[in-house]
DNA sequence: TGCGTCTTCCTAAAGGTATTAGGCAAACCG
DNA sequence: CGGTTTGCCTAATACCTTTAGGAAGACGCA
């Protein structure tokens, strides 16, 4: 009998691809077994238990995501920069719905401070530099950009805002246009 | 043996609370039925299955909330009304998360379309009368305020705000009195 | 009050997921 | 090529879901 040549770093990626395909919380031990055509108690040699799984997913789709907004970002500024980080996470929700369900993940916090989710803030930070905020509306900013961003491709992928007018797009890009706007506005004194 | 009362209503009463004690996505028929001190099998006379809880317990949530918003937003408008119908969201979702958690589950269209969903809407509308949008503006409107509400509210519950300064309840202001500018400053030419 | 019916809750059983313990054999290494 | 490590397996336990069918409480009507 061959073996199956399982590593944490395979299980973890073909653990990403199920989610996208059916759905992060569908993501099981068993189904991953069932993929490498192996047993599941084969898995416990490479990962803990089930919530190692998906916390494995979740670091992987954050790093992912940080990488192609540290791309997107490269040599922007102002609303370009907004732009192109708002639509890297909207890009990446679309073609990775399951990832993208896993980069929300809450991480407990050591996880979370050693995740490329500390890369995210810096982006924002650096982001938001172009805009003239002192804190603490510095920070208040950054949680509105957090909020829209996550509440509004939240929605999209749950299917909210399909067979109505106008297009999701349109939507996206007058929040877009208020947000630079809004920020803009909103020097601190 | 004396029976135990079970009734719909009463199961998925249990349920919301269960919710809101261990999370929504723990709320499972096993645990109703301890609960009750019952068997497993007696609730599937009064619940199809396990997914028919979940959907009542949503549809219950949705109730709820669209009763509070009412209740709130009587009798006020701009952004006297933005706030009340924010902080009615806000609040709720602090007292009740796994109820919370439970109105944000994607319904299917039929059910969506009885449910106090349809309220939720129109109030969200009624509230923007208040504002001078005409369409597609005011379309833009509604889904920002849900993208930046869901968003704002997920991402305190999850924790993200704790721990770091300033308070949530300032940004919450601050976000608030910045979309009541924005509302205002975007009217339809 | 008593009889029949309906409903409620039960036992039993099958199937899926998670997790641990312990074994055999493949792969590697000296 | 023998010994050790490691990978994957069998076996077992436990929990959740769902269905089938049975017994006894509750209810209605004579």
């Amino acid at each position: 009998m061959p073996r199956a040549g399982l590593t944490t770093e395979r299980l973890v990626r073909a653990g990403a691809e199920l989610a996208d395909e059916v759905g992060f919380d569908q993501v099981t031990v068993s189904a991953l077994a069932r993929r490498f055509d192996v047993k599941v108690a084969s898995l416990y040699s490479h990962l803990r238990n089930s919530q190692d799984l998906r916390t494995r997913i979740a670091l992987l789709a954050l790093e992912e995501l940080a990488d192609r907004a540290a791309d997107a970002l490269a040599g922007r500024a102002g609303k370009d920069a907004l732009a192109a980080y708002a639509d890297v996470l909207r890009d990446y929700a679309r073609d990775h719905p399951g990832r993208y369900a896993a980069a929300r993940l809450r991480l407990d916090p050591e996880t979370a401070a050693a995740s490329a989710g500390v890369r995210h803030a810096q982006m924002t930070r650096a982001l938001l530099r172009g805009y003239d905020l002192a804190e603490p509306d510095q920070t208040h900013a950054v949680r509105l950009l957090g909020s829209v961003f996550h509440g509004y491709i939240s929605l999209e992928l749950a299917g909210g805002f399909s067979h109505s007018a106008p297009d999701a797009s349109e939507t996206w890009t007058w929040i877009l246009d208020r947000l630079d706007t809004l920020l803009r506005g909103a020097p601190t004194p």
